[in-house]
DNA sequence: TATTTCTGTTAAAGAGTGTTAAATCAAAGT
DNA sequence: ACTTTGATTTAACACTCTTTAACAGAAATA
């Protein structure tokens, strides 16, 4: 069971979020400002902390500059507002951390806190490590790409965006939301960054024509297996 | 066969939609609260859930809440009420779920039920992934219309059309209806568009003149195969 | 018949995508 | 610190998809 402490002044936020992520399997504590925070954070253990920037009495950098003070690994997911310093959230995501700004929906935290447990616990999720794809074999973890005789290494981001395709296979992956989960800002530049690792993908999966990168206009991409 | 739990305390419109569902071939168990909900979801098993928000006893909300601890995959659809707050039920759709306003019409209904069924259970539904139109085969997956020697790869928007048009095959497929399927938005510009992809399509058809796009004035098209 | 609304068709504008190559960046070794 | 190597981003160009505009014709309505 993954414990999640959860710090949000906005009680509605907040509870969404709590009911949300409990209906996900996750226990989900919810306090409304730092020193609540501060307080359970000490007296309970959790998995990871995921907490609002702007909040009563201790804001979120300043708690977490002391959360890691006595603890180097849980991760830590910000809450931002859009208008939010780039540069000043940036200072305390270094590392395994992350952020998502407001308004998010969902699917997309979701998939922050599963990427992000993946990373540093091993596992505790669905965290598939093998993708059939048509005659290929995608190992995530270990970025290997196979075919018959012939065994690709890919990137990163290749590995990733190929991963994205393969959890929403036979629907469509949704341009921002890949943007959002791989690149993080989903600007023009990044997208067409994007356009270009589909095309590096379709390059590797030629070799089996049963297996198709789907554009579907205005929305995002389908990995198809026929 | 696929069984439904609709949950619905409106007597007059509970009725009405099992009745209508048990034409379509869906087996609906209709319960008029949220405890008795519990109760037949926990004695039998069923592939999808229909729940309405506002229920007596227990509400549709906390009531998906206690169905996914203990079934994760189950795809539930919520009926709303048209005021209700948005970010508060997509919070509780996020995934495979989906939800529909009222008031609504039966065969949106049906066609969100057959979407989503398409999308989690393989193939329950005429999710026919291939389509014979006169001399032509026509691929809805990888949008591909075949004819003799001919293939043509058609557009997203062309292959919705065609689809829906296919799925209606010699009955009138409505123009808002495959409006608000396809662009969302049943607007002037919308419908415009739409035009100019009924001729599309029927330039590609024309290859079998037994195949036609018939226009009923002021109500949709029918797709005839004489 | 006159008028209005709806439909058919074509072409253009605008936005999105595919692809390749060069530039930039970052990590690792020398 | 310098160089090398590979990953990623930026730039450039061609092309595709969708929408909008414009005009013409058909069907309904008065």
């Amino acid at each position: 069971m993954v414990r999640i402490l959860l710090a949000e002044d906005d009680n509605n936020l907040g509870t969404l979020l709590r009911d949300y992520l409990g209906v996900k399997s996750y226990e989900t504590i919810l306090v409304s400002d730092g020193e609540q925070a501060w307080t359970k954070f000490n007296s309970e253990t959790f998995d990871l902390c995921l907490l609002d920037v702007m909040m009563p009495k201790t804001d979120g950098l300043t708690l977490a500059k002391n959360i890691r003070e006595i603890n180097k690994q849980i991760p830590i997911i910000f809450l931002t507002a859009k208008n939010m310093e780039k540069d000043i959230i940036e200072g305390f995501t270094a590392g395994a951390d992350d952020y998502i700004t407001k308004p998010f929906s969902m699917e997309e935290l979701l998939y922050r806190i599963e990427a992000i447990l993946r990373r540093t616990k091993g596992s505790v999720i669905e965290n598939k490590d093998v993708y059939e794809i048509g005659k290929f074999t995608f190992y995530p973890l270990t970025q290997i790409l196979k075919i018959e005789d012939e065994s690709n290494k890919l990137t990163t981001k290749e590995s990733e965006l190929l991963r994205l395709l393969c959890t929403h296979r036979n629907e469509v992956l949704e341009r921002n939301f890949a943007l959002k989960a791989i690149w993080v800002d989903d600007n023009y530049f990044n997208a067409r960054s994007m356009d270009v690792y589909i095309t590096k993908l379709r390059k590797y999966l030629k070799r089996d024509p049963s297996v198709t990168i789907l554009n579907v206009h205005g929305k995002g991409y389908k990995l198809l297996t026929k």
